[in-house]
RNA sequence: CGGGGCAUAGCUCAGCCUGGUAGAGCGCACGGUUCGGGACCGUGAGGUCGGAGGUUCAAGUCCUCUUGCCCCGACCA
């Protein structure tokens, strides 16, 4: 390909609403184009880039034994209401209606159309298991779309829906996809790392999210350098607590007064003790009434941890002005002693604590000395709070380490739980019917390659990796001589007989543009042909990544460049 | 959904407080000098100032409403 008559616009400013590096990157190497918040054009660079990666999915898809199809972006409200997501889904749905009224989605996720088309076709344990996915475009009503197509509302997602007939049919097809995964990750250089992590509405029983590092990334996750344990904060356990904490005499409730305390550092401060060793006390609302959750008041509640712990379909926090009625106690100072709040539950954390010091249900009071028990019903225990850098990993020991993530992909083992509600069943052996046990598992390929960029840039741009760069060679033409035209030509016809992805820049610009340009867009090897060099028979080579210049005659430079871009591909 | 901000040329922005001829840089076109890391000089094209209504002799500027976009938070396969 020509540059000159390829569609390539750089922008050497970068546009006011890019607020992640992978996001100014793209827009400024004219890769992609914001049509609305959170809606993309690809353009014909960003397209490459994206078409390449869907390739390598492809191939991993298909060696891992899955079979590809195409449902449709648009899917009829009937699916939904059946499965129950018509009510449940929310504002992140976006319904739309045809000119007869009736309604449909644009589809965020497929379950409810695979789950139909595979219970029409399939009705025997003989055809099981199935494995099948597709390349699609979802759209999600996000409320705050950002970071250009790490966080769009308009993506493309690969998404793949296995049906089994038993839990070990399931975990095999499941580890085999999460090894495709690993393998796609690593076929693009991506620095990853499988997490643990919460099933969140899609329901199931395990659950792994793949995360790319990165100083961006949205999500934080928990890591043990020694063992492997890896978890989203969200589900990462950890041991912080104190073990074995010695029972210390349970001493007389007392009331104190600390008047303008309303934080668990006000009320550290105030009596001159670390916040570990008061209980902070949060309130939440649930479909089921509130509930008080009490932690250690050096650490965090986690809302995931809560909402699983308890079961419920919501969990917000109580808003300040039913604390009253709810609770018994103004915000800042409540407590468990004498709580109106229905349900009580308490971090493992506290668990053998003695002498809480806690909210005392008064303006200006806290209470001292309250034993679970004796003062208040013990509460239940379990793990409510997220874990930090440093507490030790709950399968070895080792202090974790907290590093930000991007998900790039995340996989489930559903179960039943679509099947059962659309009776996607089949007869077994015995001609009983059953529900099929189904896993999910999806891949963001948009996301892939903006996290590709987070990870590897420099001030001046993009550092492809070649598997996902949309061009793998640039030919720079440097000066107008008529021999650097004709050189440039013919290293330029020999990289394209060869199967390289090459493009030829034969702009009438110069050279600082051009140079500045391949760096932007961040071609993996450049070969620049200049009168200078070419006076000696030579031509200069470099690679993107550390952009050290090498010459050689153009014979060998050729040689050399499609062995090394070939290399490079197969990673 | 709460709080805040922005909307003027293809891009980045000034002008608004204090109403009176629509601006700059980049990009683009043309001419010239340049030509190995985003050159320089000259000329020029390009704008319903997001939209609607109002105040006024006069509105980019003041007022009201509205739409879009961005940021913080909450939310989130």
């Amino acid at each position: 390909m020509r540059w000159t008559r390829y569609f390539i616009n750089t922008l050497r400013e970068v546009p006011a609403d890019a607020d992640v590096i992978s996001q100014k990157l793209m827009m400024r190497s004219g890769m992609i184009r914001k049509v609305a918040a959170g809606i993309y054009t690809y353009l014909p660079l960003g397209l490459r880039s994206i078409k390449k990666m869907e390739a390598i999915v492809r191939e991993e898809m298909n060696r891992a034994g899955a079979v590809e199809l195409l449902m449709p972006a648009i899917q009829p409200a009937e699916l939904w209401i059946e499965s129950g997501r018509w009510s449940f889904y929310g504002k992140e749905l976006l319904r739309i209606k045809d000119r007869h009224e009736r309604d449909f989605i644009f589809g965020p996720t497929h379950e409810e159309v695979i789950t139909e088309t595979v219970r029409d076709a399939i009705s025997s344990y003989r055809q099981l298991p199935v494995n099948l996915y597709q390349i699609q475009t979802k759209f999600r009503d996000e409320v705050r779309p950002r970071f250009g197509l790490m966080r769009g509302r308009e993506f493309i997602m690969k998404d793949a829906y296995s049906f089994h007939t038993s839990r070990e049919s399931l975990d095999q097809t499941y580890d085999v996809m999460r090894g495709a995964y690993s393998r796609i990750f690593d076929r693009c250089s991506l620095d990853h790392v499988p997490v643990e992590a919460d099933t969140g509405n899609i329901g199931g029983s395990a659950s792994h999210e793949f995360m790319v590092l990165a100083q961006s990334g949205e999500d934080a996750v928990v890591a043990c350098p020694s063992c492997h344990y890896g978890a989203n904060v969200e589900k990462a356990t950890s041991q912080f607590f104190r073990e074995a904490q010695e029972s210390i005499a349970q001493q007389q409730l007392r009331e104190i007064t600390t008047p303008g305390t309303q934080t668990i550092d006000d009320v550290g401060r105030f009596l001159g003790v670390p916040t570990s060793e008061l209980v902070k006390t949060l309130v939440f609302r649930t479909e089921n009434g509130t509930v008080m959750v009490l932690v250690r008041g050096d650490r965090q509640g986690n809302e995931v941890k809560i909402k699983n712990f308890l079961g419920t379909q919501t969990l917000e926090l109580l808003p300040d002005s039913e604390f009253a009625t709810a609770v018994g106690g103004p915000v800042g100072y409540c407590g468990p002693v004498g709580t109106k709040a229905g349900r009580v539950v308490a971090d493992n954390s506290l668990k053998g604590m003695s002498n809480w010091t806690v909210g005392g249900n008064k303006v200006d009071t806290h209470t001292g000395n309250a034993n679970p028990g004796r003062d208040f019903p013990e509460p239940e225990y379990g793990d409510f709070t997220a874990a930090e850098a440093g507490d030790p990993c709950v399968r070895c020991g080792t202090p974790l380490e907290i590093h930000r993530g991007i998900e790039v992909g995340h996989i489930f083992k559903l179960g039943t739980k679509y099947s059962k509600a659309m009776n996607c069943v089949y007869l077994d052996e015995s001609s009983q019917r059953q529900p099929m046990i189904m896993g999910c598992y999806g891949l963001g390929i948009g996301r892939t390659v903006a996290a590709a960029i987070e990870q590897s840039h420099d001030n001046d741009g993009i550092i492809w990796p070649v598997p996902i760069a949309p061009f793998e060679v640039v030919v720079t033409v440097v000066g107008r001589e008529e021999n650097v035209g004709s050189a440039a030509e013919q290293i330029y016809a020999q990289l394209v007989d060869a199967g390289i992805d090459v493009l030829l820049d034969d702009r009438d610009e110069r050279p600082g543009v051009k140079f500045k340009d391949a760096d932007l867009i961040g071609f993996p090897f450049r070969i620049v042909i200049g009168s200078k060099s070419l006076a000696n028979g030579n031509v200069e080579w470099s690679t993107r990544r550390d952009r050290e210049k090498k010459l050689g005659e153009p014979a060998a430079v050729v040689s050399t460049v499609i062995e090394q871009v070939r290399a490079a591909r197969s990673v």
